[in-house]
DNA sequence: AGCACGCCGACT
DNA sequence: GTCGGCGTGCTC
């Protein structure tokens, strides 16, 4: 056979069941290099797919091998180590590689970048005019840059000038004669910005667009965009998809899009702020950095748990470790939980990095991210700070990796592929030979047990940082309240508490442990609760906009004041952050409160606690977001409202995480000068989770919880595969939930799967059985994940996705999921 | 998944 | 005769 130039590639159109490298011919003529973006046919129909190039080599010419139609970047995007990594997530996250793929790269890449071009400033008509005279293509440009003002969009210029106008520019700007600037970065310094989101759910929005894709193409990529980037600014959707105003006025009118306002997030400057103090380690710091350190010289992939107690200084730890990885030549990644970025954390690690760290945030924008992403790729960059993302930055020969408060659920991705950060690091790292250090002070019970098995190397700061002592903590059992006639939320011993601090003119913060404001509307007459019309669930009422919403698939509508099956008044029901609100206005008259929670705007929630601080309000009452990171010197009284409200969730981690949340909301008190007291409110103050929390003793609540997880055989002693069955007919879902199961079985027995010993479970109907009207059935494999094990499951999906009978049923997997 | 091919029944 | 229903099979 007659062999040619092959590159393999990954292609977005190829579904999950038949996802493998796919082979096309490179055109005589044509540069191909591994990592670029190409457009290629695909399928019967030959409609056009984009691909990625994974390798390029000789190869058999088969019939009916395609070619590649057209190269799409300039320079590859993405190199050799993230190939393997889309290789590895691929098999990890039973996910086609193109999946992968663009969970790498930042999404503004995949829009098209509006590069406005303009004269240098200071440039003169004839000064231009002789720098470039020998060359036509450059002079042409420079008149029609004149004819236009002064500035011209670069498609404009290619509009009139061709193609061949991408390399005049480039001869211009080298030449200092014309500079390049993306519309993005003009757009710095609005104060507000008009945000555009989906007022229908992605499934549903993308089935319009699709309906209509070839007659309205701008709605369709709108349309597209706001599916993977929810909420964005409207000024951003237009840049990045070539939509007007008009466009997105057409799909307001056609509810698709809902506009709002938004605050711009100040993006902290690089405050340079001179000679940052070198960091002075105290004895316990400075023998984990020692062990530390030599660990990440020694080059060899480990991996480490730092247990250092709220307030012991891991930072300094995390900074002098970045340092030194920086004076060997390497460069690190720091990741920290979604809420914990702040502008202290920001500012603190440019004083010690300046220029060379880079800082990918959730405020960031698309245009922002991406820019970062280029300057990292550069080489500018040496230090990375960022969220959950930020674990794909493409930083070169790693040498640390950092994961502050590893136990935090927003470490694993929340949609599709549902990677956990800590194991694509723990993949970097193997590819580098970096450390991979985990900071926690009440870390995930399965890094815990690693670090005792030996797996992970164990360090400690178990002393606060300036010797302050720990709160004092009580607990207010409000089994008793009930007996004593106390219908509230707020025990007797937490309102004395409250009282005292308001004497003394110190602060307190309530916490709700409720996520958002979870309430919904019930008719007093005859019970009825509205429902979401696509799911399974009571749709939550939202003061803020008077509308009745769906938390599963967005579905919104106007809550009636009557019953509309009765005509009864409706009254709301559920213990919410507003009903507490009324309870304190009520115990405490005239006292200044403040409550932040879901309802209250997201841009909002800095200046609140800004005012919290400056004003010194007397309550702060607040659901989750204010547990985190919060630190007031005044604040010496917290109190936790309704500590069992996560412990009886069926998950496997609900004790978990109540233990650190209970442990994270008790240190936000006596920050300052003054000892701290909290109370935890508790229909069990018995439970083992809540005792261990109030007596703040991490090793009790461990020894108690993985007893508990060996008994049940749950993480780290085994992993738990979610196989979710759906579709929208019920009956069908549910038989090929059996058949799965079956065929789950029958695998499970053989060799050398059967050794690992793996139960199949289910089916089960899902928490929340239907979802945008598709009904969800779970099968649960319990078991080991290992290759062999992964490997069999992939092949029993891509077996059942490929049989007739199930068809229009759809089943995706995940492994020891949070949900 | 998404698309073409193909083999049947009801139309201009 | 042909248009279009959906059952079947393949994707370099």
């Amino acid at each position: 056979m007659e062999t040619a130039n092959i590159a393999k590639l990954a292609v977005a159109a190829a579904p999950y069941a038949i996802d493998k490298p796919y082979d096309y011919l490179i055109p005589e003529g044509m540069e191909v290099s591994v990592g670029v973006r190409v457009s290629v046919p695909f399928g019967r129909g030959n409609r056009r797919s984009e691909g990625v190039v994974l390798a390029i080599g000789e190869g058999e010419k088969f019939p009916g091998l395609k070619q590649i139609l057209s190269v799409l970047d300039r320079e590859s995007v993405l190199d050799r180590q993230e190939i393997d990594l889309a290789l590895w997530m691929r098999q990890r996250y039973f996910c086609t590689l193109y999946d992968a793929v663009k969970t790498i790269l930042p999404a503004g890449l995949w829009y098209q970048f509006r590069e406005v071009y303009r004269l240098a400033p200071g440039i003169e008509y004839t000064a231009a005019y002789a720098a470039v005279q020998e060359i036509p293509a450059c002079a042409e440009m420079l008149q029609l840059l004149f004819a236009k003002g002064g500035s011209a969009e670069l498609s404009e210029m290619k509009e009139v000038c061709g193609e061949g106008c991408v390399s005049a520019l480039k001869t211009l700007t080298g030449k200092g004669v014309v500079v390049c600037e993306s519309r993005a970065q003009r757009k710095i310094g609005d104060k507000t910005r008009r945000m555009v989101e989906l007022a229908l759910s992605a499934e549903e929005a993308m089935e319009i667009a699709e309906s209509r894709r070839r007659a309205a193409p701008v709605r369709y990529e709108a349309i597209r965009l706001l599916c993977s980037a929810g909420r964005i600014s409207a000024s951003e959707l237009c840049y990045f998809t070539g939509a007007s105003s008009q466009t997105l006025r057409a799909l307001e009118k056609a509810g698709v899009v809902r506009f709002s306002q938004e605050e711009t997030l100040r993006v902290p400057e690089i405050a340079q702020s001179g000679e940052a103090a070198p960091i002075v380690l105290n004895e316990e710091q400075e023998e984990a950095y020692r062990g530390l350190l030599s660990l990440m010289e020694g080059g060899r992939a480990e991996a480490a748990l730092l247990h250092g107690v709220t307030g012991s200084g891991k930072t300094q730890v995390y900074i002098r470790l970045v340092q030194e990885a920086l004076r060997s030549g390497k460069n690190a990644i720091v990741l920290v939980p979604e809420i914990i970025l702040t502008p202290q954390m920001m500012e603190r690690f440019s004083s010690y990095f300046g220029a060379e760290v880079a800082m990918l945030h959730s405020a960031l924008r698309l245009s922002e991210r991406y820019d970062q992403w280029k300057r990292i790729r550069r080489g500018e960059v040496r230090v990375v700070l960022g969220t959950r993302s930020a674990i794909f930055a493409p930083l070169r020969n790693l040498g640390l990796i950092v994961m502050d408060e590893e136990q935090e659920s927003s470490y694993q991705s929340e949609n599709p592929p549902r990677y956990h950060t800590r194991d694509v690091a723990k993949f970097r790292c193997a590819q580098d030979g970096a450390l991979l250090l985990l900071g926690s002070a009440t870390p995930s019970v399965e890094s815990a047990h690693w670090a005792r098995e030996g797996v992970y190397h164990h360090f400690f700061l178990r002393r606060r940082y300036n010797e302050k002592s720990l709160p004092r903590v009580m607990l207010a059992d409000l089994k008793d309240e009930v007996r004593s006639g106390n219908s509230g939320v707020i025990s007797a011993l937490l309102r004395r508490e409250i009282e005292q601090n308001l004497q003394r003119g110190e602060q307190s913060i309530l916490f709700l442990n409720r996520r958002g404001n979870s309430r919904m509307l019930l008719c007093g007459e005859c019970g009825f609760v509205p429902e979401c019309p696509r799911c399974s669930t009571a749709l939550t009422y939202h003061s803020a906009n008077g509308r009745l919403m769906c938390h599963y698939c967005g579905h919104s509508e106007k809550a009636n004041e009557t019953c509309p099956m009765c005509g009864g008044i409706m009254k709301r029901v559920g213990v919410g952050t507003q009903k507490v609100e009324e309870e304190l206005r009520a115990l405490f008259p005239g006292v200044g409160l403040l409550r932040m929670d879901a309802d209250t705007a997201s841009g909002e929630h800095e200046t609140l606690l800004s005012r919290f601080e400056r004003e010194k309000i007397p309550i702060l009452l607040g659901t989750q977001m204010v547990a985190k990171g919060l630190d007031f010197e005044n604040v010496t009284l917290v109190g936790v409202l309704a500590a069992d409200l996560s412990l009886y969730v069926d998950n496997y981690h609900a004790a978990e995480r109540t233990f650190s949340l209970l442990t994270q909301v008790v240190g936000r008190a006596g920050r300052g000068e003054k000892t701290g007291r909290a109370v935890i409110q508790t229909y069990t103050p018995g439970n083992e989770v809540i005792v261990s929390a109030a007596e703040q003793d991490y090793d009790r609540f461990f020894e108690s919880e993985i007893r508990m997880r060996r008994i049940r055989r749950y993480p780290p002693f085994a992993d738990l595969f979610t196989c979710t069955i759906s579709g929208t007919d019920e009956t069908a879902v549910l038989r090929a939930a059996v058949r799965l199961r079956e065929e789950l079985k029958l695998e499970s027995q053989q060799e050398p799967i059967r050794s690992s010993d793996p139960e199949v479970l289910g089916p089960a109907p899902a928490p929340v059985v239907k979802v945008d009207n598709r009904y969800r059935y779970r099968i649960l494999w319990v078991g080991k994940n290992d290759k062999a094990t992964r490997a069999l499951l992939s092949y029993t999906l891509k077996k059942f996705a490929l049989d007739r009978q199930n068809r229009g049923i759809s089943v995706f997997v995940d492994c020891n999921a949070l949900e």
